[in-house]
DNA sequence: ACGTAGCGGAACAGAGCATTCCGTTCAAGA
DNA sequence: TCTTGAACGGAATGCTCTGTTCCGCTACGT
């Protein structure tokens, strides 16, 4: 057998290769356009749709592949940031940045309610409501968070954030999507507070009314 | 001919009551889902598809005058705000504010892409971008918005906030974006700025790409 | 040399939707 | 009262778009 340090050719590996390839370009796809057809995926991928529905047995599934491997992006995050012991507010504020730039949430947010979604999100999505809330609840207890901000605005401001779209490519919009978190951060912070904030936040019923397909 | 205050009954002043019904069913539906068809409407309104096809041509003109009503509706409240002489950044403050509480905005937004633009339209857009600038300009002499800030982050601040859609009411997404635009207000005044923003900020290229139909 | 995993892409079947069309209703004038 | 046609309701039409399947083909691995 050839050395396994460089499968480079082989049947084998460029089907590795493959999953991969489809992977990355579903993502890019359905970013764009979370309605986009099958084959566009298949296109980017450069790959016809057989790739696709070997791997897939539906478009649902490739769907919550994706989503589950967002979710867990933004869970490796929130580890990461928990994990910092430094100054509260730049763990804080790295969260928050960090999480726009890997464009998990904004993939999260763009797929959800496209399909029904299976048990392993729930708890995935469970799990990293409860890593928000312990970030959370370490920053406000540090006096750093303004006081009339509830763990909620952490969804309230990545889905606004995620919502940017002006840029060609998505290079751009991380750019403005920084942007526009800066200017957040800068609100978010214990000295901004110039009055209450108004009307109670999202609720967890309306957080979880985004994952319910269709209407 | 019958006192032309009470106009109740008559086909001629149902018809005149079905112009408004049909506009404010098609803002409601269209603001759910850009891309609801056309029965939801006539359904929302209560009338048959016969009375949406006897006024407009086609979807697509019934997008264009939606979408020319809400730039109408920004531009009014701009110069509102512009005539208002008293306290500079109260002035800004209510305008976005309420830009966001008329959905004006939101409403454009959603539905730009969706149809070809008329010249008419494009003027409009125009024109309101020039009172942008006035408002901007004015406020920032004034010294209350922090200097790294441009007219364009107005654009994109408005996006953003007109992205929250968690609410299961319009009037409840009202009140979550009211909340979202009260945190990025704290975080636009000269006093809020902890560092320099990121990143330049949208171009006019990429609001203009905003209105091109498809791709 | 051969069996077959992995694949490209055309073909299929069905859903969804803008638009049209036909029969009906009813206010207003004669 | 009778006639007329504006305004309408809603089913029928014809098309487009898309998920999924299927038929060969290629070339790796034995």
């Amino acid at each position: 057998m050839p050395a396994p340090a460089a499968p480079m050719s082989g049947r084998k590996a460029q089907a590795a290769r493959n999953d991969e390839v489809i992977l990355d370009a579903a993502r890019a796809v359905f970013v764009a356009d979370p309605g986009a057809p099958v084959s566009a995926v298949a296109e980017a991928a450069g790959v016809g749709m057989s790739a696709l529905y070997r791997r897939y047995p539906s478009k649902e599934d490739l769907m919550r592949r994706l989503c589950t491997l967002g979710l867990e992006a933004y869970i490796a995050i929130a580890e990461d940031c928990l994990a910092d012991d430094g100054d509260p507010w730049e763990a804080f504020a790295t969260f928050m940045r960090r999480q726009v730039e890997s464009g998990s949430h904004s993939l999260t947010l763009k797929l959800a309610g496209t399909f029904t979604p299976s048990p392993e999100l729930y708890e995935l999505a469970e799990y990293g409501g409860t890593l928000n809330v312990r970030l959370f609840d370490r920053t406000m207890a540090a006096g750093v968070l303004r006081p009339d901000l509830s763990v909620s605005d952490l969804g309230l401001v990545l889905e606004q954030v995620a919502a940017v779209d002006f840029g060609a490519t998505p290079e751009r919009n991380v750019t403005l999507r920084l942007r526009s978190m800066e200017l957040l951060l800068d609100g978010m912070r214990a000295e901004a507070a110039r009055g209450e904030l108004p009307g109670p936040t999202v609720t967890d019923e309306e957080f979880a009314a985004r994952w319910v397909p269709k209407s």
